[in-house]
DNA sequence: GCATGATCATGC
DNA sequence: GCATGATCATGC
């Protein structure tokens, strides 16, 4: 039985939206089906709510699923955390041929037809019974309409440039912003097309990454987003980063007290004042305000405060509070941590002394933007497990040494400090010593976060500036 | 009331 | 003057 018309947008959406408040169990209700239900699928979730919802058969076609009006079905898992409901994970797009894609030109390409419009499905599973999960919004995404579109081409440009010159091999998420390869099936080797380095790589995927579906799934949510795409006058990535970067470093070496003024911006006592005075010359409208195309690619903005003569920050930079017991459970590459740092503005404020607080004394510095490189990344990802190696080992045990504070004591953990580590390290992060988190063996300990390394980020700082 | 970005303060 | 444990203050 047809329940809805197939070559209507309109009709198809209708349908899509009573969708919404179902849980998977009432949807193979009304479906009265005689399919076996693996519960242990793990795209049991799509499966039922493409065929036993819209009737659409898996099929292997490269067509897109509502093929008549071009409409791809994309089911989405959230996840709760701390900051609300957001998406849990990449969105796998399409599957990559290294033997076609060099053929292909993005606006032809497979790639592109199956992003052009997509029906977005986000439900939020229920980890004690699948059947149980509810789905909460429906979303009919175009790409057509998104200035963002310019920064998936780039990526699938980037990721076509790899293959054809025989890098498939070397292919990596963290390779690009907001349309990545993914691994895709269990480490399958599969040939590549230009074999002059290795003859196969790994199987991938095109995927949306995380921060690129989690943004629309925000603004959906009434969150308000601006952009500033549209005023910059970009025509790629690259150009969207160089004309952030241009914006502020010919700016470079005046103070924020006269930047306040230039920019008209009110400034208080606030510890973000400066923060405020750099969101509006970047194009903020307000500090609150949110970026659409910061959000979507995922990038986080670090003002720091740097001393003039050696550019060493005053103080690392931290990350918001960890819970231990989460931590200890987490697989590197989906682990909380690593989305903070894939790509950081810095832009460094420079100050002779620390207790400086004069805006006519504080200097704009030369910003930029950082992705680790591979081999910081290699170290960070080493530092990291190294953390959670120590706390499942009890280094969170502490001990209380007398000292002259309130309370007569300070706490010491066997953690590693900040001085044995290269990048990161971690440290107490709690609003004060009753603000606690437990290790799971038994320990209590202030909150903790990661932080980036003082001298590593004076490493960044002093590199950018001798960067032409 | 809490999370977070920012900063303080002790002791070597 | 640095390293590191501890806490402040804004904003939601």
């Amino acid at each position: 039985m047809i329940k809805y018309d197939d070559s209507s947008e309109k009709s198809i959406v209708t349908y899509a939206k009573k969708l919404i408040g179902k849980s998977l169990q009432e949807i193979l209700d009304l479906s009265s089906t005689t399919r076996t239900i693996n519960l242990k699928n793990k795209g049991l979730a799509g499966l039922i709510i493409e065929k036993e919802w819209f009737g659409i058969e898996q099929n292997s076609s490269q067509l897109p699923d509502f093929d008549k009006v071009g409409i791809e079905l994309k089911i989405i898992p959230l996840k709760k955390t701390k900051n609300g409901i957001v998406v849990k994970e990449r969105t796998k797009i399409c599957s990559m041929n290294y033997m076609t894609l060099h053929d292909e030109k993005w606006e032809e390409s497979h790639t592109k037809e199956k992003l052009n419009k997509i029906l977005f499905v986000y439900y939020f599973p229920d980890s004690s019974d699948i059947l149980k999960s509810k789905i909460l919004k429906i979303d009919l995404w175009k790409l057509s309409e998104e200035a963002g579109e310019l920064f998936l081409k780039d990526d699938w440009h980037f990721i076509q440039n790899k293959v054809i010159t025989g890098y498939a091999h070397e292919l990596s998420g963290r390779d690009t912003d907001s349309l990545e390869a993914s691994p895709a099936g269990t480490k399958k080797q599969v040939p590549q097309f230009n074999t002059i380095y290795a003859d196969t790589a790994q199987k991938r995927a095109f995927s949306l990454k995380q921060p690129f579906t989690n943004q629309r799934w925000k603004e959906i949510n009434q969150v308000k987003f601006e952009s500033i795409i549209e005023t910059l006058n970009i025509t790629s990535l690259d150009s969207f980063e160089q004309a952030i970067l241009e914006k502020i470093n010919l700016l470079q070496g005046k103070s924020i007290l006269e930047l306040s003024e230039v920019f008209d911006v009110k400034i208080g006592q606030s510890k973000s004042r400066v923060a405020a005075v750099m969101k509006k010359i970047i194009g903020f409208k307000s500090v609150r305000s949110k970026i659409k195309e910061f959000e979507q690619l995922g990038i986080e903005i670090k003002m720091i405060n740097v001393r003039k003569k050696d550019c060493r920050p005053m103080e690392a930079i931290s990350f918001p509070a960890m819970k231990l017991e989460e931590f200890v459970l987490e697989e590197w590459e989906e682990s909380t941590f690593l989305p903070m740092i894939s790509k950081i503005l810095f832009i460094p404020i420079y100050k002779a002394y620390k207790d400086i607080k004069d805006l006519d004394k504080l200097y704009l510095g030369k910003a930029f933007f950082w992705t680790p490189s591979n081999s910081e990344f290699d170290i960070i990802k080493q530092e990291w497990l190294n953390y959670q190696r120590e706390v499942n080992n009890g280094k969170c045990r502490v001990t209380k040494i007398a000292n002259k504070t309130k309370r007569g004591y300070k706490e010491v953990s066997e953690l590693s400090k900040e001085s044995a580590t290269q990048i990161i390290h971690i440290r107490p992060h709690g609003r004060n010593s009753n603000d606690r988190d437990k290790d799971g063996l038994g320990n209590s300990i202030i909150k903790q976060s990661f932080w980036l390394n003082t001298k590593f980020i004076q490493q960044l700082i002093i590199k950018n500036l001798l960067k032409r």
